[in-house]
DNA sequence: ACCGTAACATACGGTAGCGTACTGAAAGGC
DNA sequence: GCCTTTCAGTACGCTACCGTATGTTACGGT
């Protein structure tokens, strides 16, 4: 029994992302047993030993990709000490996988399945909650890093999505480096905007910084 | 004939708007034949009287969208003379009608089928060049103003995103109201940024300028 | 009173996908 | 060498939905 659990659990993975990506392609209607069978090179018959039903394929999908969004995303920057990279790090890393921005629109269109919903809303606040704290971590207190933080990540869900709805309007090249950089210095404000608490920092000399870091761009 | 289409083509727009009903709850997938008659108390055989078939009816519906998001829209607002007004109309609208911000999302997650891509790609487009036209009568250069208006954009599709995925998180009541106003001070530079500087520097002025803006406090 | 037609109903065949029951084959323990 | 376990294939019934063919009703014109 244990160790044909690393078998079996490899394979059940396999499955699970399979699902992934037909989500991630067509939506959660595309998840179907017997397509996805054929895209696999079997039948239902090996499908319905790993799971035992449509359902049960489709948790298994939607609990690899909560890992994937939250705790993975999350320790990827977790090492960064500046609040201020580390937002950077994750706005990057939010233009930067187009198959990661597909599935959480798809993820998204389907939450009023109650079982996507739930872990759409999960993840959704878990990346807010930890955006907003990372505006803590700037200087800003609570209400204002709340605000913010929702300003911010609403922008790049918004982003993910203009980019997927009209993307020849959407800014590419040179055009983009200049748009993500708007977008910055817009939405991380590097000192308190509330005046309440903080040290005054020398304005100038953060923006400052802030410009010759430059590194990829999706 | 002449009186007798009245009739018929105002039965037709009732299946059309029920379909968008389907669309706003249930996605494209919703808008199936026998579950809308169901819904509208008739049977197929008045459906396939009024449409060839299904995908004319998808048609339909996606047009009466279409008119729905650009010309009337466009038109609400086109008796604002000032600008800054206007795209804070359009930012209201855009936070106003729930119904309108799940069909935009319904239907910009079917976009995979080319009917329906086409549609919502047209619709971002007049949106956003209205708004950068907007934008440019605010007396930004041309390039400004399409980063800006793209960043205004994106943030209010991720606004109905968020909303919808993870409402318990998105603010509500005084404290939207405070959001809204954060978002219109960041969103809509009250100072011209005269075409002379079209550099990205411009726009850190711009920021640090809209912090000591005195009109509006949160 | 009669007919034509607009509007809807009924009945049917066809397909896609879910799930089940059963069969088949390879692999390793005994 | 057998036999259980693991994994996959085949065959079938079931449901939802599409589309078609045909039946039924109401009504306006003549």
């Amino acid at each position: 029994m244990p160790d044909s659990i690393a078998k079996q659990s490899l394979s059940a993975e396999q499955w699970a992302e399979a699902a992934l990506d037909a989500m991630a392609s067509g939506g959660l209607e595309a998840v179907s047993v017997e397509p996805l069978a054929r895209r696999l090179g079997v039948t239902k018959g090996s499908f319905y030993w790993h799971f035992s039903n449509r359902d049960a394929l489709v948790r298994a999908a939607l609990e690899l990709w909560e890992r994937h969004e939250t705790i993975d995303a999350i320790v990827n920057v977790r090492d960064e000490p500046d609040p201020y990279e580390r937002i950077v790090k994750l706005f990057k890393r939010a233009n930067t996988s187009h198959r990661a921005g597909r599935l959480y629109l798809a993820l998204a269109a389907a939450s009023d399945d109650p079982a996507v919903g739930a872990v759409v809303q999960r993840v959704s606040a878990q990346r807010l909650d930890y955006l907003r704290q990372s505006y803590e971590a700037l200087g800003m207190d609570q209400h204002d890093a709340r605000l913010w933080s929702t300003f911010a990540y609403a922008t790049f869900i918004g982003n993910q999505q203009v980019h997927r709805d009209a993307p020849e309007q959407f800014p590419s090249g040179v055009e983009f480096r200049e748009y993500f950089k708007l977008m910055l210095r817009t939405l991380i404000p590097r000192t308190p905007l509330s005046a309440a608490n903080a040290e005054p920092v020398s304005v100038v000399h953060l923006h400052e910084r802030a410009r010759p870091d430059p590194r990829q761009d999706p």
